[in-house]
DNA sequence: TCTGGCTTGCAACTTAGTTGCATGTAGATT
DNA sequence: AATCTACATGCAACTAAGTTGCAAGCCAGA
């Protein structure tokens, strides 16, 4: 979810993490977008600006997941998306995947309406968070079918 | 989710399709289990009555997912997990991944909170269905991380 | 200056699934 | 019966996304 408020530089060194100009320009492309990337795109963004090889990139992302700084998000394809972590700025939200192009957006966070507690009961399992996707057609696919 | 009252033969026959004994035998392995299965597990299962060739699988997939029979999900993991597609004996329902052996569960369609109409309404996209998954660690790896 | 620890890059590999093409098999057509 | 067609299956090669192993670069502290 994009964002204006959030400084790229704190994030990373409030996590223990050392400041490159690589890991700033992948935290930013996913900070700056309005939905969740996958590594592809996050790549092209950064590229766009710098070089970075692939296995950086992956090993970037990694850390940053690892961190909470971003979370991975599987779509209903083979490749992850990579969105903000949760924080003040970025409230958990469910997602939606537009199955005719694979395109994945934000949705209102007020959407999210499941209630951990109830579940957290039933069962020795523990629950850690809770993933919502939901699916169909985007707005901009709907339109070019009507056409 | 596993089933007594599926009859596999019937469900093919009904959607359309060819009977064969490896479409029953996939078909058959998923209705079987009480969880969501990886391709892989499926061609064991069937590879332990018959012999399957990994391409075979996978188009048998594809089919059953297109009828609607079989359900494709994604894990938080690359691999697909399949499971039975929603009829009368099988509702829709949430399901949980452990995020440390990576298996997957089905759990109480009532713990399926979504409302699915106050979704629609906002913007001008199509959603055709709703997918939640928990996350966190299941009963046997909780279990064995306190001995 | 040397050492140890990170960050990055390159090549090779892995996993899960897909494509192209050949073969097999069953029912319909002549 | 011969043959034609449609679909089911198999095999090999390929693809996409991500991972591993190892070497090179760089920087901070002894």
């Amino acid at each position: 979810m994009m964002c204006g408020d959030c400084d790229y530089v704190k994030m990373l060194q409030s996590h223990g993490l050392d400041l490159t100009p690589l890991r700033e320009a992948v935290l930013r492309s996913v900070g700056e977008e309005s939905r969740p990337l996958a590594a592809a795109e996050i790549m092209a963004a950064v590229r766009s600006q710098m070089s970075i090889n692939k296995v950086t990139l992956y090993r970037i992302l990694d850390l940053l997941v690892q961190k909470g700084l971003v979370k991975r998000l599987s779509a209903g394809d083979r490749a992850f998306r990579y969105g903000m972590g949760e924080t003040r700025h970025h409230p958990s939200h469910p997602h939606f995947l537009c199955t005719e192009c694979g395109v994945m957006e934000c949705l209102d966070p007020e959407l999210l309406p499941v209630d951990i507690k109830k579940c957290r009961s039933k069962g020795k399992r523990v629950i850690k968070h809770v993933d919502v996707r939901f699916e169909g057609i985007c707005e901009r696919c709907a339109k070019v079918d009507t056409e």
